[in-house]
DNA sequence: TGTACATCAGTGAACGCGCGTTCACTGATGTAC
DNA sequence: TGTACATCAGTGAACGCGCGTTCACTGATGTAC
Protein backbone atom coordinates (compact mmCIF):
# COMPACT_ATOMS: atom_id res chain seq x y z
CA UNK A 1 0.00 0.00 0.00
CA UNK A 2 1.98 3.35 -1.27
CA UNK A 3 0.66 6.07 0.20
CA UNK A 4 1.02 5.36 3.68
CA UNK A 5 -2.29 6.07 5.98
CA UNK A 6 -0.64 8.24 7.72
CA UNK A 7 -0.31 10.23 4.67
CA UNK A 8 -3.91 10.09 3.71
CA UNK A 9 -5.28 10.94 7.01
CA UNK A 10 -2.66 14.01 6.80
CA UNK A 11 -4.53 14.85 3.91
CA UNK A 12 -7.66 14.69 5.11
CA UNK A 13 -6.64 16.54 7.92
CA UNK A 14 -5.80 19.55 5.83
CA UNK A 15 -9.08 19.43 3.97
CA UNK A 16 -10.97 19.49 6.85
CA UNK A 17 -9.24 21.97 8.80
CA UNK A 18 -9.35 24.81 5.41
CA UNK A 19 -12.58 24.04 4.87
CA UNK A 20 -13.63 24.92 8.90
CA UNK A 21 -11.91 27.99 8.85
CA UNK A 22 -13.30 29.01 5.04
CA UNK A 23 -16.92 28.16 6.21
CA UNK A 24 -16.39 30.47 9.46
CA UNK A 25 -15.63 32.88 7.47
CA UNK A 26 -17.80 33.00 4.20
CA UNK A 27 -20.38 30.26 5.13
CA UNK A 28 -21.49 26.99 3.58
CA UNK A 29 -22.61 28.00 0.06
CA UNK A 30 -20.21 30.53 -0.45
CA UNK A 31 -17.08 28.01 -0.03
CA UNK A 32 -16.49 26.41 -3.32
CA UNK A 33 -14.46 22.90 -2.96
CA UNK A 34 -11.69 24.31 -5.43
CA UNK A 35 -11.35 26.90 -2.49
CA UNK A 36 -10.66 24.11 -0.02
CA UNK A 37 -8.78 22.26 -2.19
CA UNK A 38 -6.57 24.99 -3.02
CA UNK A 39 -5.97 26.24 0.48
CA UNK A 40 -5.51 22.59 1.79
CA UNK A 41 -2.78 22.49 -1.44
CA UNK A 42 -4.72 20.20 -3.24
CA UNK A 43 -6.72 20.27 -6.46
CA UNK A 44 -9.90 19.70 -6.98
CA UNK A 45 -10.35 15.87 -8.18
CA UNK A 46 -8.16 14.56 -4.91
CA UNK A 47 -11.30 15.57 -2.95
CA UNK A 48 -13.37 12.47 -3.66
CA UNK A 49 -10.87 10.29 -2.39
CA UNK A 50 -11.62 12.23 1.24
CA UNK A 51 -15.04 13.06 1.29
CA UNK A 52 -18.64 11.34 0.13
CA UNK A 53 -20.00 15.17 -0.59
CA UNK A 54 -19.83 18.64 -0.38
CA UNK A 55 -22.56 17.85 2.81
CA UNK A 56 -20.17 15.40 4.53
CA UNK A 57 -17.26 17.68 4.67
CA UNK A 58 -19.57 20.25 6.65
CA UNK A 59 -19.99 17.69 9.17
CA UNK A 60 -16.48 16.66 9.16
CA UNK A 61 -15.57 20.80 9.72
CA UNK A 62 -17.74 20.95 12.30
CA UNK A 63 -16.78 18.31 14.49
CA UNK A 64 -13.44 19.19 13.92
CA UNK A 65 -13.81 22.77 15.95
CA UNK A 66 -15.14 20.09 18.66
CA UNK A 67 -12.06 18.19 18.67
CA UNK A 68 -9.72 21.78 18.17
CA UNK A 69 -10.77 24.91 20.58
CA UNK A 70 -13.85 23.07 21.74
CA UNK A 71 -11.91 20.64 23.28
CA UNK A 72 -9.55 22.61 24.67
CA UNK A 73 -12.57 23.91 26.40
CA UNK A 74 -13.56 20.70 27.52
CA UNK A 75 -10.94 19.91 29.23
CA UNK A 76 -10.95 23.11 30.61
CA UNK A 77 -14.62 22.22 32.11
CA UNK A 78 -14.11 18.91 33.11
CA UNK A 79 -10.52 18.12 34.45
CA UNK A 80 -8.37 21.45 36.16
CA UNK A 81 -8.62 20.50 39.50
CA UNK A 82 -6.38 23.53 40.96
CA UNK A 83 -8.23 26.88 40.90
CA UNK A 84 -12.14 27.68 41.46
CA UNK A 85 -14.47 26.14 39.08
CA UNK A 86 -15.95 29.65 38.89
CA UNK A 87 -13.34 31.61 37.89
CA UNK A 88 -13.34 29.49 34.82
CA UNK A 89 -16.77 29.97 34.33
CA UNK A 90 -15.89 34.11 34.40
CA UNK A 91 -13.00 33.39 32.07
CA UNK A 92 -14.76 31.49 29.45
CA UNK A 93 -17.66 34.34 29.27
CA UNK A 94 -14.90 37.07 29.23
CA UNK A 95 -13.03 35.24 26.09
CA UNK A 96 -16.21 34.49 24.44
CA UNK A 97 -17.12 37.67 24.27
CA UNK A 98 -14.04 39.35 24.03
CA UNK A 99 -13.18 42.17 21.20
CA UNK A 100 -10.54 39.21 19.70
CA UNK A 101 -13.29 36.49 19.45
CA UNK A 102 -15.43 39.17 17.94
CA UNK A 103 -12.83 40.27 15.20
CA UNK A 104 -11.77 36.67 14.77
CA UNK A 105 -13.09 35.78 11.70
CA UNK A 106 -11.66 32.37 11.29
CA UNK A 107 -11.07 30.92 14.39
CA UNK A 108 -14.27 31.84 16.33
CA UNK A 109 -16.57 29.81 17.30
CA UNK A 110 -19.22 27.86 15.11
CA UNK A 111 -22.36 28.66 16.60
CA UNK A 112 -21.48 32.58 15.89
CA UNK A 113 -20.53 31.91 12.52
CA UNK A 114 -23.15 29.51 11.26
CA UNK A 115 -25.92 29.21 12.89
CA UNK A 116 -28.33 30.03 10.16
CA UNK A 117 -26.76 27.12 7.99
CA UNK A 118 -26.63 24.84 10.79
CA UNK A 119 -30.53 25.75 11.49
CA UNK A 120 -30.91 24.41 8.10
CA UNK A 121 -28.69 21.36 7.98
CA UNK A 122 -29.34 17.80 8.64
CA UNK A 123 -29.51 16.29 11.99
CA UNK A 124 -25.98 14.84 12.43
CA UNK A 125 -24.64 18.47 11.68
CA UNK A 126 -27.06 19.92 14.70
CA UNK A 127 -26.03 17.06 16.69
CA UNK A 128 -22.17 18.22 15.94
CA UNK A 129 -23.34 21.43 16.70
CA UNK A 130 -25.49 20.71 20.05
CA UNK A 131 -22.33 18.80 21.45
CA UNK A 132 -20.81 22.10 21.23
CA UNK A 133 -23.43 23.74 23.33
CA UNK A 134 -22.87 21.10 25.19
CA UNK A 135 -19.49 21.46 26.46
CA UNK A 136 -20.16 25.38 27.20
CA UNK A 137 -23.19 25.11 29.31
CA UNK A 138 -21.56 22.10 30.87
CA UNK A 139 -18.83 24.41 32.09
CA UNK A 140 -20.78 27.40 33.28
CA UNK A 141 -22.88 24.92 35.04
CA UNK A 142 -19.88 23.56 37.33
CA UNK A 143 -19.01 27.10 37.56
CA UNK A 144 -22.25 28.00 39.18
CA UNK A 145 -23.01 26.80 43.01
CA UNK A 146 -24.67 23.33 43.53
CA UNK A 147 -26.06 21.77 40.42
CA UNK A 148 -29.48 22.51 41.45
CA UNK A 149 -31.82 23.33 38.33
CA UNK A 150 -31.68 26.77 38.67
CA UNK A 151 -27.91 26.19 38.03
CA UNK A 152 -29.05 25.12 34.62
CA UNK A 153 -31.19 27.77 33.99
CA UNK A 154 -28.55 30.30 34.36
CA UNK A 155 -25.94 28.32 32.75
CA UNK A 156 -27.91 28.09 29.60
CA UNK A 157 -29.22 31.53 29.96
CA UNK A 158 -25.55 32.91 29.88
CA UNK A 159 -25.00 30.69 26.98
CA UNK A 160 -27.67 32.28 25.20
CA UNK A 161 -26.54 35.81 26.09
CA UNK A 162 -22.95 34.87 24.97
CA UNK A 163 -24.37 33.19 21.58
CA UNK A 164 -26.90 35.80 21.20
CA UNK A 165 -24.90 38.86 22.12
CA UNK A 166 -22.18 37.77 19.47
CA UNK A 167 -24.59 37.21 16.67
CA UNK A 168 -25.94 40.63 16.80
CA UNK A 169 -22.77 42.33 17.10
CA UNK A 170 -21.85 40.28 13.68
CA UNK A 171 -24.98 41.82 12.07
CA UNK A 172 -24.34 45.06 12.57
CA UNK A 173 -23.11 47.33 10.21
CA UNK A 174 -22.19 50.01 13.33
CA UNK A 175 -18.98 48.80 14.92
CA UNK A 176 -19.53 50.72 17.64
CA UNK A 177 -23.10 49.89 18.55
CA UNK A 178 -21.74 46.10 17.60
CA UNK A 179 -19.39 46.95 20.46
CA UNK A 180 -21.79 48.06 23.24
CA UNK A 181 -23.87 44.83 22.15
CA UNK A 182 -20.85 42.86 23.17
CA UNK A 183 -20.44 44.99 26.50
CA UNK A 184 -23.53 44.67 27.64
CA UNK A 185 -24.12 40.93 27.30
CA UNK A 186 -20.67 40.47 28.77
CA UNK A 187 -21.84 42.63 31.72
CA UNK A 188 -24.84 40.61 32.48
CA UNK A 189 -23.64 37.42 31.95
CA UNK A 190 -20.72 38.14 34.46
CA UNK A 191 -23.55 39.28 36.94
CA UNK A 192 -25.11 36.27 36.46
CA UNK A 193 -22.00 34.11 37.39
CA UNK A 194 -21.37 36.37 40.25
CA UNK A 195 -24.60 36.19 41.71
CA UNK A 196 -24.75 32.07 41.15
CA UNK A 197 -21.59 31.86 42.63
CA UNK B 1 -50.43 54.56 -18.87
CA UNK B 2 -52.04 51.08 -18.73
CA UNK B 3 -51.96 48.88 -15.48
CA UNK B 4 -52.40 51.47 -13.29
CA UNK B 5 -49.13 52.68 -10.85
CA UNK B 6 -51.30 50.90 -7.96
CA UNK B 7 -51.49 47.64 -9.72
CA UNK B 8 -47.69 47.50 -10.37
CA UNK B 9 -47.58 48.27 -6.58
CA UNK B 10 -49.52 45.74 -5.83
CA UNK B 11 -47.29 43.77 -7.46
CA UNK B 12 -44.53 44.61 -6.01
CA UNK B 13 -45.67 44.20 -2.95
CA UNK B 14 -46.29 40.34 -3.46
CA UNK B 15 -43.62 39.39 -4.88
CA UNK B 16 -41.64 41.09 -1.65
CA UNK B 17 -44.29 39.22 0.65
CA UNK B 18 -43.63 36.31 -0.66
CA UNK B 19 -39.74 36.57 -0.65
CA UNK B 20 -39.89 37.57 2.92
CA UNK B 21 -41.57 34.10 3.65
CA UNK B 22 -39.40 31.78 1.40
CA UNK B 23 -36.15 33.89 2.91
CA UNK B 24 -37.14 33.44 6.55
CA UNK B 25 -37.55 29.52 5.68
CA UNK B 26 -35.07 28.72 3.28
CA UNK B 27 -32.42 31.52 3.69
CA UNK B 28 -31.26 33.60 1.16
CA UNK B 29 -29.33 31.27 -0.51
CA UNK B 30 -31.69 28.62 -1.07
CA UNK B 31 -34.72 30.56 -2.24
CA UNK B 32 -34.49 30.53 -5.94
CA UNK B 33 -36.69 33.36 -8.33
CA UNK B 34 -38.61 31.17 -9.81
CA UNK B 35 -39.73 30.03 -6.08
CA UNK B 36 -40.59 33.57 -5.14
CA UNK B 37 -42.21 34.27 -8.69
CA UNK B 38 -44.66 31.24 -8.54
CA UNK B 39 -45.09 32.14 -4.88
CA UNK B 40 -46.34 35.19 -5.92
CA UNK B 41 -48.76 34.17 -8.69
CA UNK B 42 -46.47 35.66 -11.45
CA UNK B 43 -43.57 33.85 -13.61
CA UNK B 44 -39.81 34.48 -13.92
CA UNK B 45 -39.46 37.34 -16.34
CA UNK B 46 -41.74 39.71 -14.68
CA UNK B 47 -39.04 39.78 -12.02
CA UNK B 48 -36.52 42.31 -13.19
CA UNK B 49 -39.90 44.79 -13.99
CA UNK B 50 -39.48 45.15 -10.31
CA UNK B 51 -36.09 44.48 -8.78
CA UNK B 52 -32.70 45.06 -10.17
CA UNK B 53 -31.06 41.92 -8.90
CA UNK B 54 -31.85 39.39 -6.56
CA UNK B 55 -29.75 41.06 -3.78
CA UNK B 56 -32.26 43.95 -4.69
CA UNK B 57 -35.20 41.64 -3.76
CA UNK B 58 -33.08 40.50 0.07
CA UNK B 59 -33.01 44.50 0.64
CA UNK B 60 -36.52 44.51 0.27
CA UNK B 61 -37.57 41.89 1.77
CA UNK B 62 -36.06 42.85 5.09
CA UNK B 63 -37.01 46.13 4.53
CA UNK B 64 -40.79 44.91 4.57
CA UNK B 65 -40.43 43.14 7.39
CA UNK B 66 -40.18 46.50 9.53
CA UNK B 67 -43.18 47.82 7.99
CA UNK B 68 -44.61 45.04 9.26
CA UNK B 69 -44.73 43.26 12.20
CA UNK B 70 -42.00 45.48 13.09
CA UNK B 71 -44.21 48.26 12.22
CA UNK B 72 -46.49 46.94 15.67
CA UNK B 73 -43.67 46.63 17.50
CA UNK B 74 -42.39 49.98 17.45
CA UNK B 75 -46.13 51.40 17.41
CA UNK B 76 -46.76 49.32 20.80
CA UNK B 77 -43.20 50.79 21.84
CA UNK B 78 -44.08 54.35 21.20
CA UNK B 79 -47.50 55.23 21.37
CA UNK B 80 -50.20 53.47 23.26
CA UNK B 81 -50.19 55.87 26.08
CA UNK B 82 -52.25 53.48 28.10
CA UNK B 83 -51.25 50.69 30.40
CA UNK B 84 -47.55 51.06 31.93
CA UNK B 85 -44.73 50.81 29.40
CA UNK B 86 -42.96 47.90 31.66
CA UNK B 87 -45.97 45.73 31.06
CA UNK B 88 -45.21 45.88 26.98
CA UNK B 89 -41.25 45.24 27.86
CA UNK B 90 -42.81 41.75 29.21
CA UNK B 91 -45.20 41.34 26.94
CA UNK B 92 -42.43 41.23 24.29
CA UNK B 93 -40.04 39.34 26.11
CA UNK B 94 -42.91 36.64 26.85
CA UNK B 95 -44.06 36.69 22.65
CA UNK B 96 -40.79 36.74 21.62
CA UNK B 97 -39.62 33.96 23.66
CA UNK B 98 -42.56 32.26 22.93
CA UNK B 99 -43.12 28.38 21.79
CA UNK B 100 -45.08 29.79 18.98
CA UNK B 101 -42.60 32.17 18.15
CA UNK B 102 -40.67 29.67 17.91
CA UNK B 103 -42.37 27.57 15.63
CA UNK B 104 -43.29 30.11 13.44
CA UNK B 105 -40.90 29.65 10.60
CA UNK B 106 -42.59 32.38 8.02
CA UNK B 107 -43.67 34.59 10.06
CA UNK B 108 -40.21 34.96 12.62
CA UNK B 109 -38.11 37.89 13.20
CA UNK B 110 -35.59 37.58 10.52
CA UNK B 111 -32.73 38.27 13.62
CA UNK B 112 -33.39 34.89 14.04
CA UNK B 113 -33.69 33.49 10.76
CA UNK B 114 -31.18 35.06 9.16
CA UNK B 115 -28.35 35.70 11.25
CA UNK B 116 -25.61 33.99 9.09
CA UNK B 117 -27.00 35.39 6.08
CA UNK B 118 -26.95 39.01 7.10
CA UNK B 119 -23.94 39.00 8.87
CA UNK B 120 -22.33 38.38 5.17
CA UNK B 121 -24.12 40.87 3.11
CA UNK B 122 -23.75 44.34 2.54
CA UNK B 123 -24.32 47.14 4.47
CA UNK B 124 -27.88 48.18 3.37
CA UNK B 125 -29.42 45.01 4.34
CA UNK B 126 -27.68 45.43 7.33
CA UNK B 127 -28.89 48.47 8.31
CA UNK B 128 -33.17 47.18 7.68
CA UNK B 129 -31.34 44.66 10.40
CA UNK B 130 -30.26 47.33 12.71
CA UNK B 131 -33.58 48.83 12.64
CA UNK B 132 -35.02 46.14 13.70
CA UNK B 133 -32.63 45.77 16.63
CA UNK B 134 -32.95 49.35 17.70
CA UNK B 135 -37.07 48.51 17.88
CA UNK B 136 -36.68 46.17 20.16
CA UNK B 137 -34.07 47.62 22.63
CA UNK B 138 -36.25 50.73 22.09
CA UNK B 139 -38.87 48.86 23.58
CA UNK B 140 -36.75 47.71 26.43
CA UNK B 141 -35.40 50.49 27.40
CA UNK B 142 -38.80 52.25 27.85
CA UNK B 143 -39.82 49.46 29.90
CA UNK B 144 -37.15 49.81 32.08
CA UNK B 145 -36.86 52.15 34.64
CA UNK B 146 -35.47 55.52 33.73
CA UNK B 147 -33.04 55.75 30.90
CA UNK B 148 -29.40 55.41 32.83
CA UNK B 149 -26.63 53.66 31.28
CA UNK B 150 -27.65 50.92 32.63
CA UNK B 151 -31.09 50.65 31.61
CA UNK B 152 -29.68 50.85 27.97
CA UNK B 153 -27.18 47.77 28.60
CA UNK B 154 -30.29 45.78 30.75
CA UNK B 155 -32.09 46.55 27.36
CA UNK B 156 -29.53 45.44 25.14
CA UNK B 157 -28.50 42.08 27.12
CA UNK B 158 -32.71 41.33 26.89
CA UNK B 159 -32.16 41.52 22.98
CA UNK B 160 -29.41 39.53 23.14
CA UNK B 161 -30.93 37.24 25.11
CA UNK B 162 -34.08 37.14 23.62
CA UNK B 163 -31.92 36.96 19.93
CA UNK B 164 -29.66 34.29 21.41
CA UNK B 165 -32.03 32.16 22.79
CA UNK B 166 -34.05 31.45 20.00
CA UNK B 167 -31.69 30.86 17.84
CA UNK B 168 -29.52 28.02 19.99
CA UNK B 169 -33.23 26.89 19.88
CA UNK B 170 -33.13 26.83 16.11
CA UNK B 171 -29.89 24.92 15.71
CA UNK B 172 -30.58 22.37 17.83
CA UNK B 173 -31.23 18.62 16.52
CA UNK B 174 -33.03 17.85 19.84
CA UNK B 175 -36.67 19.78 20.48
CA UNK B 176 -36.37 18.93 24.17
CA UNK B 177 -33.34 20.67 24.70
CA UNK B 178 -34.41 23.53 22.57
CA UNK B 179 -37.22 24.20 24.51
CA UNK B 180 -35.12 24.23 27.36
CA UNK B 181 -32.86 26.84 26.12
CA UNK B 182 -36.04 29.03 24.99
CA UNK B 183 -37.56 28.87 29.05
CA UNK B 184 -34.09 29.76 30.31
CA UNK B 185 -33.42 32.57 28.00
CA UNK B 186 -37.66 33.71 28.93
CA UNK B 187 -36.74 33.82 32.73
CA UNK B 188 -33.63 35.44 32.60
CA UNK B 189 -34.98 38.02 30.97
CA UNK B 190 -38.11 38.48 32.24
CA UNK B 191 -36.21 38.75 35.86
CA UNK B 192 -34.02 41.30 34.36
CA UNK B 193 -36.86 43.40 33.25
CA UNK B 194 -38.35 42.52 36.86
CA UNK B 195 -35.48 43.78 38.87
CA UNK B 196 -35.46 47.03 36.17
CA UNK B 197 -38.59 47.98 37.01
C1' DT C 1 -70.18 55.91 -26.51
C1' DG C 2 -67.03 53.38 -29.40
C1' DT C 3 -62.65 52.52 -31.65
C1' DA C 4 -57.61 52.88 -32.61
C1' DC C 5 -53.55 53.36 -30.38
C1' DA C 6 -49.70 53.34 -27.15
C1' DT C 7 -47.69 51.66 -23.11
C1' DC C 8 -45.65 48.56 -20.27
C1' DA C 9 -46.50 44.45 -16.92
C1' DG C 10 -46.23 39.87 -17.81
C1' DT C 11 -44.66 35.55 -20.37
C1' DG C 12 -41.61 31.85 -21.22
C1' DA C 13 -37.77 30.40 -24.08
C1' DA C 14 -32.95 30.83 -24.19
C1' DC C 15 -28.33 32.07 -22.58
C1' DG C 16 -24.28 31.54 -19.97
C1' DC C 17 -21.73 30.93 -16.00
C1' DG C 18 -20.42 28.58 -11.79
C1' DC C 19 -19.79 24.70 -9.32
C1' DG C 20 -20.40 19.88 -7.63
C1' DT C 21 -19.12 15.70 -9.38
C1' DT C 22 -16.98 12.21 -12.54
C1' DC C 23 -13.34 10.03 -14.91
C1' DA C 24 -9.30 8.51 -17.44
C1' DC C 25 -4.80 9.10 -16.49
C1' DT C 26 -0.25 9.98 -13.80
C1' DG C 27 3.21 9.16 -10.70
C1' DA C 28 4.86 8.52 -5.92
C1' DT C 29 5.84 4.98 -2.88
C1' DG C 30 5.51 0.58 -0.35
C1' DT C 31 6.16 -4.54 -1.18
C1' DA C 32 7.73 -8.93 -3.27
C1' DC C 33 11.35 -11.34 -5.01
C1' DT D 1 20.67 -4.41 -2.27
C1' DG D 2 18.25 -3.64 -6.55
C1' DT D 3 14.40 -4.02 -9.68
C1' DA D 4 9.62 -4.94 -11.26
C1' DC D 5 5.19 -4.44 -9.86
C1' DA D 6 0.82 -3.02 -7.78
C1' DT D 7 -1.74 0.33 -5.46
C1' DC D 8 -4.05 4.31 -4.85
C1' DA D 9 -3.61 9.57 -3.79
C1' DG D 10 -3.47 13.17 -6.76
C1' DT D 11 -4.31 15.68 -11.32
C1' DG D 12 -6.96 18.41 -14.35
C1' DA D 13 -10.16 18.16 -18.19
C1' DA D 14 -14.88 17.50 -18.97
C1' DC D 15 -19.77 16.95 -17.85
C1' DG D 16 -24.19 18.47 -16.60
C1' DC D 17 -27.40 20.77 -13.98
C1' DG D 18 -29.34 24.76 -11.72
C1' DC D 19 -30.25 29.30 -11.54
C1' DG D 20 -29.74 34.39 -12.26
C1' DT D 21 -30.50 37.16 -15.98
C1' DT D 22 -31.85 38.64 -20.76
C1' DC D 23 -34.88 39.25 -24.51
C1' DA D 24 -38.34 39.19 -28.13
C1' DC D 25 -42.94 38.90 -27.87
C1' DT D 26 -47.95 39.16 -25.97
C1' DG D 27 -51.89 41.13 -24.33
C1' DA D 28 -54.37 43.85 -20.80
C1' DT D 29 -55.79 48.34 -20.04
C1' DG D 30 -55.80 53.41 -19.86
C1' DT D 31 -56.14 57.49 -23.10
C1' DA D 32 -57.18 60.29 -27.27
C1' DC D 33 -60.34 61.34 -30.50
Amino acid sequence: MPYSAEHKAKSRAKITESARILFNRHGFQDVTIDMVMENAGLTRGAFYNHFRSKEALYEAAVSSFLMGRGAEWRKDAGIDPEGPASDMARQMIAGYLSPEHLGDLDGQCPMIALPSDVARSNPQVQTAYQQLLDAMVGLFENGFEEKTTRARGQALSVAALCVGGMVLARTLPNSELADEVRRAAEKTALEIAAVSH
